[in-house]
DNA sequence: TGTCCACTGGAAGGGAGGGCTT
DNA sequence: AAGCCCTCCCTTCCAGTGGACA
């Protein structure tokens, strides 16, 4: 046996006891903690399912990290369960999960669905090349092909109807006065209470049959939560329990976010594992949290498209020379500059306002719509990312990189 | 009180790119 | 190959606007 590189980092006894999957928000686990009345009442809501009878449709609202999505597939698991007990009467329960955040368009929901229930890989849905129209056809055709129950959940809708409008929400709301076996209801999960108002009013009374909200998690409930996972993820008495409070009253104090909460506790403890510790503690939490901030920053601007890069990269060199305060104008001119300099082909102004919208969005720059009187109304742009770290994963996009040592030339309107 | 600035943001539509059908 | 369809990115056009200033 030759010694290898990786030797002394598996000789060394690991923090976490299993897989490190358990401590990602996306894991459910086989109780949800303090959410047994919103479990309840979704399922006394979906009980007609598996009579054969249509449920009525939801609405679930709440912040992310209030448990929204674990409900809704930790509800997957239950109700297929009931379905093919025997006690259960009716068995052809089908549950559907959709993401909107990765499924975005009308057709792709239309496709996604429909294909759970088309068997034969041959007749499936194309990704893309059919029209809408007959994407909705055979979604119809192949759904109504026997008496069955469909619970279909959007989560994310409001991402869902804010990009495609509301024409396939019509469609599904509408589906079920076409079938003849078939039954389908839908639930919604959105983050954003207002969203429905962007809906027709014949959509949002028949989607919002049923509405319900997700309350933040208290610091006490986070507690538990991390407590619950920890027990299974950990050895036993590596992690501090002032640890799991802390990371507890810290999310609390921000959002209430239990994707947050186990997402700090989780990269503490990896921060504790790189550095050889043998516990996990409070300084490797507050390390955590400043990591994850600025993780989560430069993998925004990694990603971004780069006219949004050269836009977001302006607003940073002006901050740089003391312009901490910019106009659309401002940030436009200086775009034009960096475009002129590294041979990029420009946007129109227009396009840079949905950009610099798009940014704001993000958490990436704060942009408010503000009037100057005579001097027009427009937005006042500030950043809020770390200056020189972002800047240097900005400048590691070699479309860019050459703007790195690039003094600005554009005089700004705000002083 | 009205004017006017510098945009904002909606609407419509073009065209490239990807993929299907005939 | 020609004809469709959808999405994405973008342009063009333009009515609307908050508030300082004359």
């Amino acid at each position: 046996m030759t010694a290898t590189i990786f030797d002394k980092h598996l000789k060394k006894p690991s923090i976490f006891k299993r897989d490190r999957d358990i401590m990602s928000s996306s894991y459910i686990p086989e109780k949800l903690l303090h959410r047994d009345d919103q479990i309840n009442q979704i399922a006394s809501i979906l009980v007609p399912a598996l009579r054969g009878e249509r449920p009525s449709n939801i609405l679930i609202f709440g912040k992310t990290g209030t448990g929204k999505t674990a409900t809704a597939k930790y509800m997957s698991k239950e109700i297929t369960k009931a379905a093919q007990s025997t006690l259960t009467k009716f068995n052809d329960v089908v549950y559907i999960y959709i993401n909107c955040e990765i499924v975005d368009t009308q057709y792709g929901v239309l496709q996604n669905i429909g294909n759970r229930f088309i068997k034969d890989f041959d007749e499936r849905i194309p990704p893309t090349g059919w029209a809408t129209e007959r994407v909705y056809y055979k979604l119809k055709e192949e759904m109504d092909s026997k008496p069955r129950v469909c619970i279909v959940v959007l989560d994310e809708i409001d991402r869902f109807v804010h990009k495609t409008g509301d024409d396939a929400l019509y469609r599904l709301t509408k589906i079920n006065d076409e079938f003849e076996n078939a039954k389908m209801c839908l639930i919604g999960i959105s983050n954003n209470m207002k969203f429905t108002e962007l809906l027709d009013p014949r959509i949002r009374s028949r989607l919002g049959d049923e509405k319900m909200v997700f309350p933040p998690y208290d610091a006490d409930q986070l507690r538990d939560i991390l407590a619950q996972r920890s027990e299974l993820a950990f050895a036993e008495n590596v992690v501090d329990p002032n640890v799991l409070s802390l990371c507890a009253a810290v999310e609390a104090n921000e959002q209430g976010d239990a994707r947050s909460a186990l997402d700090l506790l989780r990269v503490s403890a990896e921060l504790a594992e790189r550095n050889r510790d043998e516990k996990v503690t409070e300084q490797h939490v507050y390390k955590a949290k400043n990591k994850i901030e600025l993780d989560c920053v430069i993998e925004a601007v990694r990603t971004l498209p780069l006219q949004s890069k050269v836009i977001l990269l302006g607003i940073l060199m002006n901050e740089e020379i003391g312009q901490l305060k910019l106009t659309t104008g401002d940030v436009y001119a200086t775009y034009k500059e960096l475009c002129r300099k590294i041979g990029l082909a420009m946007v129109t102004q227009r396009r840079v306002t949905d950009l610099i919208s798009e940014l704001d969005m993000m958490g990436i720059i704060s942009a408010r719509v503000k009037s100057f009187g005579r001097g027009g109304r427009t937005k006042e742009i500030v950043s809020s990312v770390p200056l020189l770290e972002t800047k240097s994963a900005l400048l590691r996009d070699p479309m860019i990189e050459t703007l790195g040592d690039y003094k600005l030339k554009h005089q700004m309107t705000l002083m």
